[in-house]
DNA sequence: CCGCAATACTCACACTGTCCAGATTGCCGA
DNA sequence: TCGGCAATCTGGACAGTGTGAGTATTGCGG
């Protein structure tokens, strides 16, 4: 929020227009998810042409994407505050504890998935330009990629070495863990989303903890 | 195909029109994704005026769901295929065979999304209009909805039966079964998509087989 | 054989992303 | 201090989109 003037700037440059093209962009995509967030829509509400966008980015792709990183960037802040606020009693046993550690992570990120559709959307790249499975390296296509912020899957990652530190989980099984906690939780929230969106909270709320409730089995059973 | 003229037809009536915009759909679809199937586009390879459509299709969003469906089941015969094709020995052991079917329909699954991601996205509605999960009841929106054509999730509920009836599952655990079940390997589906596209068609494996693992482990676990 | 309702077409409008050329300015060196 | 330069913003334009209103063309039932 640099500037607010409703039209035309007192000033002829804007001083700070890509940042606020993203915090407008995470605006619209709050609610309307990525494909609301229109490069024009856009520089109408920052107030400023169209065109002038393409000063800071060479294409409409180019601003969703950074866009999508500042979403995924607000998905691990609020993880990080669901799981600060409603972590309160752990269990003493620390196998059971690293259990239900796991089970409230995967139930942060549905909340934010379910709590912001747009931003999820918008974050997990609703919808790609990249069709198909090329197997291509995607090039890196990193403009100077800053990978050392937050992001959702660390909190993942957290729990699974808690999980090993308390002996429910073999080390060498910990890709195969992060992969099947990964799946299961993200394809809850889409099933959600796109799926089953008329299921009621409670419904919701109950294949939630079913779902995690075989996950931690299945991590934690005995390995064959 | 029911008419291939390149440009004017012979006769002013198409004849079937809406099947034939369907069609195109499913072609422009298949490579593309949803977002490829555009009004004009698809009459234009029909080889008839834009706003044809409109006397078949209410709106653009009204054909997208249409082809859609027409691509979900493409999905389920490809499936039915797949599972037909590749699972000629199974084990003797009426569990342990239920186990591998179930395994099988989860790759069954996987194969096609990955075989053919364009109509994978169509059927999952890639691009709903209807951001949010507001809880509406989606007001039965059924355009004399043929509930009766072969649905993927056919397939899940047969493995599940079958593990069932192998003493593997508990009966009153098939809801969560099927939630678990189908959120493992649709957000497999999903991540190996959009969040993970540059894995190698081992690690792709590599990674569905230890999900699946996990998720018959949790669903035949000894239940807390 | 004729009229009519279904079907397809034409024209038009408000949008969109993006290119090109020009206007405006902050800033840095002389 | 001041002139110019490069960054930044603007305006107009073009191709393409979904969709509405009115018009032409037909197959078919009476």
């Amino acid at each position: 929020m640099v500037e607010k003037r409703p039209r035309t700037r007192a000033t002829y440059h804007h001083g700070d227009l890509r940042a606020a093209l993203i915090t407008a962009g995470i605006g619209v995509a709050r609610e309307g998810g990525p494909q609301a967030v229109v490069l024009r829509e856009v520089a109408r509400i920052v107030g400023v042409a169209p065109n002038s966008a393409y000063g800071h980015f060479a294409t409409l792709t180019a601003l969703k994407k950074a866009v999508a990183d500042r979403a995924l960037g607000d998905m691990a802040a609020a993880m990080d505050a669901y799981l600060e606020a409603a972590a309160p009693d752990e269990p003493a046993d620390p196998a059971e504890a690293a259990k239900t550690y796991l089970r409230e992570v995967g139930r942060a990120y549905l909340h934010f998935a379910l709590t912001e559709p747009g931003l999820f959307r918008t974050a997990m790249g609703g919808d790609p330009t990249g069709i198909g499975v090329p197997g291509v390296p995607e090039e890196a296509t990193g403009t100077d990629h800053d990978d050392d912020r937050p992001k959702p899957e660390f909190h993942l990652l957290r729990a699974l070495d808690r999980l090993v530190g308390a002996g429910c989980l073999h080390p060498a099984d910990t890709n195969r863990a992060v992969m099947a906690s990964w799946a299961a939780v993200h394809g809850l929230a889409i099933m959600f989303l796109d799926l089953l969106p008329y299921l009621t909270p409670e419904e919701r709320d109950a294949a939630v903890s079913e779902t995690l409730d075989v996950l931690v089995a299945g991590l934690t059973c005995p390995r064959p």
